[in-house]
DNA sequence: GCGACAG
DNA sequence: ATCTTGTCGC
């Protein structure tokens, strides 16, 4: 559990980022092909019910290997840029009851390309100390050109002169995805994992399976 | 001052 | 995130 000294207010958890960021390690060291990716997602009622869904599945074949649920109570509230608070809890507690150590973590929503380079993919690496990416599925910071067509293109996103992630073109034809680093792996690398976990859908089949997982589990 | 603002 | 009908297309 992680309720003891979790923050539950904006100063509080401005302080934990401005902290936490620091830690965030650049250096790409996962796999090029890890044995499994582990994707992770939340839901919520009307309540503030949420229901945070882990799924590991096996990289080369996208079958399932393992999958966690967690029910609980919103203990933050949504604020854009502190969005790890709300959903970090639940998220780890189901992290922690998997059997086998994820090689990489798959996260909805953004890595560097945050405000102050500090998103969920970013949180969720440092604090597990696993390899940690995020595949949000619309922009937060930053500007970009519209990527080509083609499956596979992708152009940098931009937020005050530094290029904290990729607009990626999953499918053909399709809205991209928004990729960037958050931990212990490289834009180009998370980008190359996206598309091979996103062989017939937009998103990739590690948050798809999560949201699956997780809207079951509310119910 | 006026928008924009991950899920 | 969630609230929601029909509709176009494979």
């Amino acid at each position: 559990m992680h309720t003891g000294d979790w923050p539950t207010t904006i100063a509080a958890a401005l302080a934990v980022q401005e902290r936490l960021r620091g830690l965030v390690d650049v250096t790409d060291d996962c796999p090029e092909l890890p044995p499994t990716v582990t994707g992770l997602d939340v839901a919520y009622d009307a309540a503030d019910g949420i229901a945070a869904a882990v799924v590991t599945l096996e990289t080369a074949g996208l079958t399932v290997v393992e999958e966690r649920t967690v029910r609980a109570k919103a203990v933050f509230p949504y604020e854009p840029g502190l969005f790890a608070f709300r959903e970090l809890p639940p998220l780890l507690d189901a992290l922690e009851r998997l059997d086998h150590e994820p090689d990489v973590l798959v996260c909805d929503g953004h890595g560097l390309a945050h405000p102050r380079r500090f998103g969920l993919a970013c949180h969720l690496g440092v604090l597990t100390g696993r390899p940690a990416f995020g595949v949000g599925k619309t922009r937060f910071v930053g500007s970009h050109e519209d990527p080509p067509a083609a499956r596979g293109s992708s152009v940098p996103l931009v937020d005050a002169g530094e290029e904290v992630g990729a607009v990626l073109r999953t499918q053909d034809g399709v809205k991209p995805v928004y990729v960037s680093a958050g931990h212990r792996i490289d834009l180009a690398h998370a980008c190359r994992l996206t598309l091979a976990l996103a062989p017939r859908y937009r998103l990739p089949e590690t948050t798809r399976q999560a949201d699956r997982l997780s809207r079951v589990a509310l119910r």
